[in-house]
DNA sequence: AGGAAAGATTCATATATACGAATATTCATA
DNA sequence: TATGAATATTCGTATATATGAATCTTTCCT
């Protein structure tokens, strides 16, 4: 029954499983963004991030606009920025969590 | 700088790109079960579901109680689950897009 | 038209993941 | 302490993913 349903949304989930992608996604967060300037902020080689871009469009995670060379990446649904904003938050509360744990064992 | 913390992230995120996990996930919403709970609510093997709480439980997602031969699995933090829930907003809305697609198209 | 800049695609390879099958561990109870 | 029920682990294999290198496409400018 909902077993289609918990496949694409596992499907979509691999979007988020690569750090090069989520550094993409978050310097996309304040507004869009050429090729080059992510290429540049990430530091990653052209190519690479040409590959992870050509995976987050395929998933509808972001949308492009042409203008002359340029092409202009920007995240597609806010809720998407949410939903990671709140997976740091659960791994920066774990975080938080086996710091003090280390800090009882001084 | 930040590159540690989006690896992280991407750890965490391949926790949620298994269809069984997620379902055991949604199983697990309204509250704890055992593993028999599960592998019957599920219809898959119990060694299968058993690799998959594994997964879930080194990645902190659920946390678990025994109680005699029974060991109980809950979800850890309720943020997971707002988080999982945006997601699937995500995609029922891109769903829904579609479909208003293909009626057009008639 | 020709060249350069911006971006995309293809391919090969290395690495990770999922799952079935078999086996092991843990606990309760007779 | 032997047995059965509940759960976990290990291993082999098939499949998916990430990345560098090389190549291609599109657009702009002269």
């Amino acid at each position: 029954m909902d077993k289609k349903i918990f496949e694409m949304h596992a499907e979509i989930c691999k979007v988020f499983t690569n750090p090069k992608r989520l550094e993409i996604i978050s310097l996309l967060r304040d507004g869009e963004k050429t090729v080059n300037d992510l290429t540049e902020l990430a530091g990653v080689p052209q190519a690479n991030v040409s590959q992870h871009l050509t995976v987050l469009r395929q998933n509808n995670v972001v949308t492009t606009r042409r203008n002359g060379a340029n092409i202009y990446y920007k995240i597609a649904n806010p809720k998407i920025l949410q939903a990671c904003d709140l997976m740091r938050e659960v791994l920066l509360e774990k975080l938080a969590e086996n710091e003090e744990l280390v800090k009882r064992m001084l």
